[in-house]
DNA sequence: ATACCGATTAACT
DNA sequence: GTTAATCGGTATA
């Protein structure tokens, strides 16, 4: 079942980081079809996290479309090299995000493979918000597209059931510019599952 | 026009 | 454990 705007268009966006664990991240590319479940995921609360590019409430053109309502894809480019694909959140003018940071491979592996220029299935080809969209075939230009028609990206409902007690919850990783707001509770993943990347998390002072 | 830097990764020692 | 790679976004002038 693909996920509806109302999932999306909640208030509480760690909520919503916390159960997109085992969704189903999709891209199909006409006959280019690829995914994963979502093992890890990272929530950007907006005007008051100091770890969003939306902090203070900041428009510019890279970071309008975080102001739409929930249900649209926010991609951009880090360290010149990588595409960052996140997940718009909460209503009109609230530019809440998720970061997918994670997925287990599930289908179009073998493209998968190709994309990463690998020919060997092991966490490296998934682990990681870089290397998982690489995979995926998700780039900037993706950024605005909604996730709502079913069609290039989106996220299904397989009925996977992560149980509470799989789920771990730390600071976020790479964000030590963002203060105190770096350790708040804000990463999601699934407890031992290999797809789960490798960074430092920051630990609360 | 110019300068600085990052929600990372891979390849090193 | 450390660090080079790499370039668009953003601020400043």
């Amino acid at each position: 079942m693909l996920l509806p705007a109302s999932f999306y268009r909640r208030e509480n966006t760690c909520l919503i980081a916390k159960e997109l664990l085992g969704k189903v991240l999709v891209t199909r590319f006409g006959q280019e079809y690829t995914s994963g479940i979502i093992v890890e995921t990272e929530a950007y609360r907006g005007a008051q996290d100091r770890a969003s590019h939306a902090y203070g409430n900041k428009r510019t053109a890279r970071t309008e479309v975080m102001y739409a309502p929930g249900g649209r894809a926010y991609v951009y480019l880090c360290y010149g090299i990588h595409h960052l694909f996140n997940i718009v959140t909460h209503g009109k003018d609230v530019p809440h995000a998720v970061l997918i940071r994670g997925i287990e491979p599930l289908e179009g592996i073998p493209l998968m493979l190709k994309r990463r220029r690998s020919s060997l299935l092991r966490p490296s080809l998934t682990a990681g918000p870089g290397v998982l969209s690489e995979a995926l075939g998700i780039r900037t230009i993706h950024s605005g597209q909604t996730l709502l028609h079913g069609k290039d990206i989106y996220i299904e409902d397989t009925g996977i059931l992560v149980p509470d007690k799989e789920i771990i919850c730390t600071g976020r990783i790479g964000v030590a510019y963002a203060g105190d707001d770096a350790a708040l509770p804000y990463r999601f993943f699934i407890r031992s599952n290999p797809y789960v990347s490798k960074g430092k998390t920051i630990l609360p002072s």
